[in-house]
DNA sequence: CTTAGGG
DNA sequence: CCCTAAG
């Protein structure tokens, strides 16, 4: 439990963050700001006691409020605001939107609502569910309800001295951060802004500017942010005194007022001088904050008529990591419909019912560049563990038969092979022998796949008619052919395991290579391998190769001893006969002087038989 | 993925 | 056989 909460307290020192207190414009009420609420970093222990937060949290937290600050301050150079020394002066914001009128009502902007607004409802939507959740927290945390009962007459119990402070102190605060607050003052009307003055107006609310260029959107921020209320009517704003006002039926609006005022004055302090609770203002900054996180997404549905607005507010603001709940949310709707539009499912999330628990929960699950680590979750002993996921198939190698390999290794063999049998997904029988490639350190090695059961069985057939053909070469045993396949993991001295499994060549095997390696040539494995070893699930194009290569290597060391190699040497296992190492040899001169290309003209030195039993079916 | 080569 | 570097 390390959860990091904020802790009023009045703390001067962290004042030194917010230098919009002392430069600029005189406080209105120098007291206030003498004794402002602060949020204070600490950490709560699992016992509930609190530790003072470490370093690098206050440098995490330092860091958003500078995020907020070189937020703010883009707004102060642009030199829209004339200051906001003084309440009263809403009549002079109304000429000032006057006067820099013209240009707001672009065409564009209704075009591109249309779009913008799709997606950006949508998320309030959505948002909404999270600011309710917040405002819940907030409301038990404070624990005097106030929230909930809008005319209590609490008011001196606010540390800040009651209501009033809520304006005054939003403006002496954030003075120098110079969002108009002026223009809040007073009856607005919202319905008749321009969507340039809706930008005003949202940075006086908020202290900072917004990209949005969806009017709606901008009157429901602006309204919620004005009243700290997340329940605005999505069609009329009027605002009157930081209260919405509906038309048609006045107070019936349900909005929180000035109660919310104390809790959302905490959070003002603490970084945006909006009067929004601070969760709240998490949870529903602008959809293109949302956008950002969503940005992870590979199909965003930012990406059309939006995407501007994301290039642009990314460059202004630093991207934020996903909260783990972002994530959570964003696999799942991936996982689940996710093609490019999420519209629907972030509708049902906008219901309240998304539970609170859920993004309370440290962000764990992404490393710290951000990137979400896939990870799988195995529930072991209670504990949740996170295996990394590892999934490498083998490419092309002998069928591994897992079933096989698990009864021929019983002992240490048995659990690991049902675990990377799990972690391999178990249907895909070429395991990739890489998966084991720790052999020597993890001490297991894979299964020979001799024993297969079916593949075999059909194959074997073939095989069975080809031993009685090779019966005759070799003086092999025509039964126990498969018995000594098997050889599996040899158990080094120093217990690790060496090689997999060694399948011995059979004549029958090299005779088909040869025939192939003639009729395909040197070199062609992969078709030679397709074509002449189709039956031969092992065996792949490098084992034949290999074997071609070791062929050779035989041909030519024994062509000197012709046949008496035969016995000369020791017992090999498969004693080659001398025949088929002199056609390799050919095979292997020939090739060698012959191109691929050239027909059949360039043979001369050899004698017909062979070549013509070389060459057969390959002119 | 397929080849070639080294190990 | 395994592993890898190269097309």
């Amino acid at each position: 439990m390390e959860t990091e909460v904020g802790v009023g307290g009045n703390d001067e020192a962290k004042l030194d963050d917010m230098p919009a207190v002392e430069a600029g414009s005189p406080p209105s009420s120098p007291r206030e700001i003498a004794d402002p609420v602060v949020y204070k970093l600490v950490r709560v222990v699992g016992d509930g006691s609190m530790v003072p937060a470490t370093d690098d949290e206050v440098m995490e937290v330092e860091d958003l409020l500078e995020d907020d600050k070189s937020e703010i301050h883009p707004v102060a150079d642009t030199g829209q605001n004339v200051g906001c020394a003084s309440n009263d002066e809403f009549p002079s914001t109304k000429t000032q939107f006057d006067d820099s009128e013209g240009q707001c009502e672009n065409p564009e902007v209704d075009t591109e609502k249309s779009h913008t607004q799709l997606d950006t409802t949508v998320e309030l939507e959505k948002l909404n569910a999270g600011i309710e959740e917040t405002v819940h927290l907030f409301a038990t945390n404070s624990n005097d309800g106030r929230i909930d009962q809008p005319e209590s007459g609490g008011e001196c119990s606010n540390p800040l001295d009651g209501p009033i402070e809520n304006e005054s102190l939003v403006s002496a605060v954030c003075t120098n951060s110079k969002p108009d607050f002026s223009k809040l003052e007073g009856e607005i009307c919202l319905d008749n802004l321009s969507v340039r003055e809706l930008h005003e107006t949202f940075k006086a609310t908020f202290g900072r500017e917004t990209s949005v260029k969806d009017k709606q959107w901008l009157k429901r921020r602006i309204a919620m942010g004005l009243t700290n209320s997340c329940d605005i009517s999505t069609t009329t704003f009027v605002i009157i005194d930081n209260k919405v006002v509906k038309k048609g039926k006045e107070g019936s609006a349900k909005n929180v007022e000035g109660k919310l005022a104390e809790v959302s004055v905490t959070g003002a302090v603490n970084e945006n001088c909006g009067g929004l609770p601070i969760g709240c203002n998490n949870l529903i900054e602008n959809p293109e904050d949302v956008s950002d996180e969503r940005l992870r997404n590979p199909g965003a549905e930012y990406d059309c008529s939006v995407g501007d607005l994301q290039t642009e507010q990314r460059s202004a603001k630093r991207v934020r990591k996903p909260t783990k709940r972002y994530i959570e949310e964003l696999s799942e709707v991936e996982s689940s419909e996710y093609s490019g539009k999420l519209v629907s499912s972030v509708k049902n999330s906008g219901d309240v019912q998304s539970s609170p628990v859920s993004h309370v929960r440290p962000v764990r699950d992404t490393w710290s560049d951000g990137r979400p680590v896939v990870t799988r979750q195995d529930s072991l002993g209670g504990s949740d563990v996170q295996v990394p996921y590892v999934c490498r198939v083998r490419r092309s190698r002998p069928r591994e038969n897992f079933m096989a390999l698990m009864e021929l290794q019983p002992s240490s063999m048995g659990m690991a092979t049902k675990l990377a049998k799990e972690a391999l997904g178990v249907r895909d029988n070429k395991i990739e022998k890489k998966v084991f490639k720790a052999r020597s350190t993890s001490g297991w090695i894979q299964k020979p796949p001799v024993t297969e059961s079916e593949k075999d069985k059909q194959y074997q057939k073939t095989k069975a008619s080809e031993l009685e053909k090779d019966a005759e070469l070799k003086h092999m045993d025509s039964s126990g052919y498969y018995s000594d396949d098997y050889t599996g993991p040899v158990p080094t001295a120093k217990g690790g395991m060496r090689r997999k499994h060694h399948r011995p060549w059979t004549l029958s095997e090299v005779v088909k290579l040869v025939d192939g390696v003639a009729r395909y040539g040197v070199g062609r494995w992969s078709e030679i391998k397709r074509l002449a070893f189709a039956s031969y699930s092992y065996r792949t194009s490098v084992d034949l190769k290999d074997k071609w290569r070791n062929l050779l290597r035989a041909s030519f060391a024994n062509s000197p001893a012709e046949k008496g190699m035969l016995s000369s040497r020791k017992h090999v296992s498969v004693p080659i006969p001398a025949p088929i190492l002199l056609r390799v040899r050919e095979l292997a001169e020939i090739q060698a002087q012959v191109p691929p290309n050239l027909s059949s003209s360039k043979f001369g030195a050899y004698d017909d038989r062979n070549v013509h039993e070389t060459r057969s079916g390959y002119l």
